[in-house]
DNA sequence: TTGACAAGATTAACGGTGTTAAGTAATCTA
DNA sequence: TAGATTACTTAACACCGTTAATCTTGTCAA
């Protein structure tokens, strides 16, 4: 008789524990995939935990068997809406070695991201307070967000084609100009005359050249 | 006999009618008071029909006699609060001659209002998103808000300070600058660095200063 | 194989919300 | 003085987030 090193019945615990474990991961993929979905077509007025159960055949009380609270499922949400978010950002920063490209691109990362995310956008920098820490500062591996900005700030600071101030402000001004575009946009498209997406873009690019040129102003004296 | 122009029945119900309005525009003022009251210590989440009326003595449902609906009253508080806003941006756009400072002074004073009515501001320009229309077009006897920015801009134009191009779009662009500049300040203040309103009114000055210097350097070709 | 146990899900309930419809009491009109 | 109008309330509906108690079902050790 071949003895295995684990006993029968520990190896039926824990592959029952997997298992087990294994389902509850799923009901709780499912309920963050409904959530998700009902979250970005109804936004965050029209999302309530019961139409996220509901929608998958669940009691409203089930999610809090996964969740802590709405608040918590709302921000799993938003983290998932959010890694590409960094994703994009890192793409950004990495798509040039010319720092003062790169500080365009990131910029223009940014629009996009906003412009095509509104949703998600909406409460991680304007709806909700508490959420702009976690959407800042949401870890990646190397780095958050507002670490790519930062960074590509200080590089073009040694590189010299930016004035040396202060990094984090400079990073709260550049990070101010887009969200004010994108923000703006999301909260006036359509009532408002020109800001729509292509507007915004072709306003961005207005708002970088001259810092661009203000930037070139300044370093001449 | 003395005969009066106006009969004494009519005078009576004229009368009856005035003091019938003039209460009815009171309790209408007293509903508004308790809801700006409440609005401002409990923000816009802690802000409920039931506590507004119970406030003052009565019950939720009166409201919509004087209201057609929570947003209506919202709104109507807010405008009041924004009454100071608009004359806000008057008096700066009047307190100088010349275009050039003209703007960065209406930029001073948006900055200003917006750091110290966090709530209207709020409520206003980021968490609902009908309420932007009403705040930028809030009517005024000379012009909008929006219109006050504009005006500036294009004074500004003709006289040669700044490039000429789409006044909506540079409108657009200013307004995104300040605008980024409140909100996140509103939104990161204590949670991210450099966000404090000392912080704010510098960065406002940096990046004012490098518009204008951004502007002249396209001036020069 | 049985009985205990634990996990997953549900039902019931609390206190809150905006909003509508019907009812009441006082005041004004004729 | 009878009837209409006005100001307000009560009752109800359909939601909401959240908690506590209950049920169900599969797994486990004996």
């Amino acid at each position: 008789m071949l003895v295995t090193a684990i006993p029968r019945a520990e190896r039926i615990r824990t592959n029952s524990a997997g298992r087990r474990n294994r389902a509850k991961e799923d009901t709780k993929r499912a309920i963050l995939e409904a959530a998700t979905a009902l979250f970005e077509q109804r936004g965050y007025d029209g999302f309530s935990l019961r139409q996220v159960a509901e929608g998958i055949g669940y009691t409203a009380t089930t999610i809090y068997l996964y969740f802590k609270d709405k608040n918590e499922l709302l921000l799993a949400v938003c983290a998932e809406g959010f890694a590409g978010f960094g994703a994009a950002l890192e793409g950004a920063a990495k798509s040039t070695d010319d720092p003062a490209l790169r500080i365009r691109e990131i910029g223009r990362a940014y629009i996009n991201f906003g412009l095509s995310h509104p949703v998600h956008y909406r409460v991680m920098f304007m709806q909700t307070p508490d959420f702009v820490l976690s959407a800042a500062n949401q870890p990646r591996e190397d780095g958050s967000s507002y670490q790519i900005f930062l960074d590509a700030i200080t590089v073009a600071m040694r590189a010299g084609v930016i004035p040396v101030a202060d990094p984090l402000e400079t990073t709260n001004l550049l990070w101010a100009g887009v969200h004010g575009l994108v923000s703006l946009s999301l909260s006036s498209k359509g009532v408002v005359p020109k800001w729509d997406e292509d507007s915004v873009k072709r306003m961005f690019e207005m708002q970088h050249d001259l810092l661009e040129r203000g930037w070139k102003a300044d370093a001449m004296g």
